[in-house]
DNA sequence: AAGCCCGTGTAAAGGTTCTGCAAAGTAGGG
DNA sequence: CCCTACTTTGCAGAACCTTTACACGGGCTT
C-alpha cells in the first residue's frame, strides 16, 4: 500500500526534509518548487494526495486548488505560515481537505496524510475517469459527452457538469450547495436560481419523462433516478 | 436539510458555545457531557459527524473513539488541550479524522467539519448512508427515503426527521425538548404544537394501528414500537 | 365522584418558503 | 456584431411548516 503523494513547497531545504521523512514513512514521494509544475503533476494522475504550500513563487497555493478542484477531487492538504486566520478559512472553501501551520511537525504531518487516505479509502467508490453506464445513460469524461441510447446529448458545458455529478451518485441526494460547488464551482447564493435553471433545462433534454429522472427533493436537492 | 453534529464535551459553558455557533452555522446539535452518553448517542446512528472532546470525567475520548470504531467509521473530530503532541498522534492512530487543538475557533471547527463532510458527500459510501431496518420499515439515508413494506412513503422532509429519530432510538422514550433539537433544530418553546402536528400527520401516514407505532409518553416525549 | 388543570390529538386556516419556467439580460468567442 | 451559453428577473403555483381553535382524557384535588 505504498501511496503516492505530491510534494509542492518552493523552499529546497524542506521540501527535501518533507520528503526524506515521508519517503522513510512508506510514502513514494514526487516533488515540484513551484505552482505550475505543481498543478501540472497533480493534474498527470498519479499521486494520491497533495501537500501544497501556499506561498509559492509563481501562483499562489490557493489558486493551484482553484484550478486543481475545476479537475478533480484530489485530496489536498494546504501548508501555510502559522496565524494567517483567513487564508485558513479560505482555503477549506476553495476545497482543502486539511490545513497545516508551518513550521509542521512531519509527524504531525504523517499523520493527517494517513488519516485522509484512510478516510478516502473507506469511503470511495468507483474511479472517477472510467465511462460509467445508468440506465439508457453513458457517460464517458475522456470526452466529455453523455450519450443517451448511444446517441450523443447536445449538452452546454455546465449542463454536462451538472448531469454528470447527479449521475456521479446517483440513486442518492445531492444537495443544492454541493451540487452548485461541484458543477458551477461556486458557493450557492441566496436567491441564485442559475442552478434550477441548468436543471430545467437538462430535464427538458432528458426528455421530460414522468417520473422525472432528476427528482426534486424540497429543501435539500436533487437525486437522479435510477432506471431498473 | 443540515448536517447533524454530536457534541461530546463536558465543559457545560464551552459546550453551549459551540452549540449555538454550530447552530446557527446550520447544523442540527445533539450533546452530551461525558463518554458514555456521548458512545450511546453516536452509536445511536443519528448523527453525521461527532466532536470529541478528550478529556472527559468518565471514560476517555480516545477510549470512546476505539469503541467507535469498533463499530462504524463514523467521522470524528477530537478536541483537546493545546501542546499535547502524544494525544495528537495517538488520536489520528486510534482513527480520528481530524485534531484540533483548544482553546479553538469555532470558525476553524466549522470549516473542519465542512471539509470533512465536503470529503465524505463525495466519496459517499460511509454508513451513515446504509439503509437500517426496523420491522416493516426500511430507512434509506441517501435518498432521504423511508419504505413500509417496500412501499415508499410519501414523507416530508421535517417528516423524514422526525420519524428517523423515533426510529434510531427505536424502544426508548425521546423527549420531546430532544425531538424538537434533533429533529426541527430548534427548542421547543411553551406553546408550540409544531411536533404534535407532525407526529399526528406520521401516525396517520403510518396507517393509524392500534396500539399505535408512535406511543405517546405522557409528560415526556414519544416512543416508536418496533413490530415483532 | 365531581371538578379542574394540563398535556395531548387533530382539523382547518394562514402564511412562508421553495421550485418551475418563460423571458429578458449579459458576457465572451468568433 | 452575432451567436451561444450562462445568469438574472419575475411571477405563478405548489409544498409544507406553523398557528389557531376546540375536543378529549388522565390524574390530582376537593
Amino acid at each position: 500500500m505504498q501511496n503516492r503523494v505530491l510534494l509542492v513547497e518552493d523552499d529546497d531545504e524542506l521540501r527535501q526534509l518533507l520528503a526524506r521523512y515521508l519517503g522513510n514513512q512508506g510514502f513514494t514521494v514526487r516533488e515540484a518548487a513551484n505552482g505550475r509544475d505543481g498543478l501540472a503533476l497533480a493534474l498527470a494522475q498519479d499521486c494520491d494526495i497533495v501537500v501544497l504550500d501556499i506561498m509559492l513563487p509563481d501562483i499562489s497555493g490557493l489558486e493551484v486548488l482553484r484550478e486543481l478542484r475545476a479537475e478533480t477531487h484530489l485530496p489536498v492538504v494546504l501548508l501555510t505560515a502559522r496565524g494567517d486566520e483567513t487564508d485558513r478559512i479560505v482555503g477549506f472553501e476553495v476545497g482543502a481537505d486539511d490545513y497545516i501551520p508551518k513550521p509542521c511537525n512531519p509527524r504531525e504531518l504523517v499523520a493527517r496524510l494517513q488519516a485522509l487516505l484512510r478516510r478516502i479509502a473507506w469511503d470511495q467508490k468507483t474511479e472517477v475517469n472510467a465511462a460509467r453506464t445508468y440506465g439508457d445513460l453513458r457517460v464517458e469524461p475522456g470526452h466529455r459527452r453523455i450519450y443517451q441510447n448511444d446517441v450523443v446529448m447536445e449538452l452546454t458545458a455546465t449542463e454536462y457538469e451538472v448531469l454528470q455529478v447527479l449521475l456521479a451518485h446517483a440513486g442518492s441526494v445531492v444537495r443544492k450547495t454541493d451540487l452548485m460547488q461541484w458543477a458551477l464551482g461556486r458557493r450557492l447564493e441566496a436567491y441564485d436560481r442559475t442552478l434550477d435553471m441548468h436543471i430545467s433545462n437538462l430535464r427538458k433534454k432528458l426528455g421530460n419523462d414522468d417520473p422525472p429522472r432528476i427528482e426534486t427533493v424540497r429543501g435539500l436537492g436533487y437525486s437522479y433516478r435510477v432506471p431498473e
